[in-house]
DNA sequence: CCAAAAGTGTTAGGAGTACACCCATGG
DNA sequence: CCATGGGTGTACTCCTAACACTTTTGG
């Protein structure tokens, strides 16, 4: 039986100061020494695809329960010049505020880069990086992905920014409120947050309902 | 280092008479002998996923140039029960009469089952149909995808029993026909389908445009 | 002449988009 | 007092969905 080399490389999106950031790592050997790469890692013979991108997440990031979904799965004879490997790529979405931890066992080496413009990459990893940046875009439009980018208070031109900054265009104010109000998803706080302009008032997801909508679409047209 | 078992997974779909079909074959050994799966086998050292899929769908129907698209990889470390097996899924939609030669070598177990009433499938074979199924009505609603599966010359009714087969649901013949014709790339025939009724004028894609619309999805030329 | 599928327009409602002004605050 | 982002409503357009009758043929 052919046996094959497997791993999972996972591309970690967040947003900071309204900009789209992934997660990459520098090479320390050869090939691509010296070059970034997207994080990843070999699937262990007892664990799931899914469990292997979640334990390479964890010690990148140090988070977990963040959104996680299945990428594509890359196979090409040639993708590694050492030999045939194949990977099945995940993509994360972390929000903000769940990324004190940075400071992970293997992050010594990694850090966050615009995700529309990376550094050179190894391998094919900009592919894969271009790969997940469609998916990203696509679904922001008809499913509820972006909400994960956000903090877990947030105010509705945060939200807006996530949407802006993945699209890469400006959106309408008032449309784009008005389509949140429409979801029914956002539950008002008696907080505002203040920014030394105008407060801003602060909201959160009523779980009850984003569960429903969750990856599932209730429609997302900007 | 840690290597697996890797497989491709294909699942074939086609409509005849207004159904929506998937090639099943039966297994002829344990474990699941004497049950329905869904065609594939291990990816070589050197041929690419796509090659590997191409090559089982060209084993299992005598057909190429069809639209094949990765689907999924399934990596449950106890999905298989000999061991450890990751298959990555694919699907392929094939035109009714591209499907005269299903009898290759190796398609002497294999026949066309109902795709939306299966038999029983061996290994976690149900979740890969079901998921191929989930994805082709998805894409049926947003890409060209459907197009596939209507002989090279057709009838405005033909391709619409494409989508109902699929979506399960009755369509307005108007607006069916109003909407594909926005498309504008139906070249109407001066042929006409005699089939007992009232004739029905034939159609073909004017191919020009029609590649403007193809989906990023692997679409194989005609 | 009858059964069966082909073929053809109009209308009403909902969703999307474009657009401008006042407000509250910190510095 | 002013710069900055917060907050709000309306009007037009376009797409979608609902809907019924005539035509043509083979049997």
């Amino acid at each position: 039986m052919e046996s094959l080399r497997v791993t999972v490389d996972i591309v970690i999106f967040t947003l900071r100061d309204g900009i789209l950031q992934v997660l990459l790592v520098k090479r320390g050997v050869p090939p691509f020494e010296g070059q970034f790469a997207i994080p990843g890692g070999f699937i262990r013979q007892d664990e799931s695809l899914e469990d292997a991108a979640l334990r390479e997440l964890y010690e990148e990031t140090g988070v977990r329960n963040v959104f996680l979904e299945q990428l594509y799965t890359f196979g090409d004879p040639k993708r590694d010049p050492r030999g045939r490997v194949v990977t099945v790529a995940y993509y994360a979405l972390i929000a903000s505020d769940k990324l004190s931890l940075v400071a992970g066992a293997e992050a010594a080496e990694a850090q966050w880069s615009l995700a529309n413009e990376p550094p050179p990459l190894a391998f094919d990893h900009k592919s894969i990086l271009e790969f997940a940046l469609e998916r990203l875009r696509n679904k922001l439009e008809y499913t509820t992905v972006g909400f994960q980018l956000v903090p877990e208070k947030f105010t509705l031109g945060e939200l807006q920014a996530v949407y802006e900054a993945i699209l890469g265009r400006q959106l309408d104010k008032r449309n784009f409120r008005r389509k949140i109000a429409l979801l029914g998803i956002l539950k008002p706080l008696r907080e505002w947050r203040h920014t030394g302009r105008k407060p801003a008032q602060l909201f959160r997801f009523a779980s009850a309902r984003f569960e429903k909508l969750k990856d599932k679409g209730i429609l997302f047209p900007f």
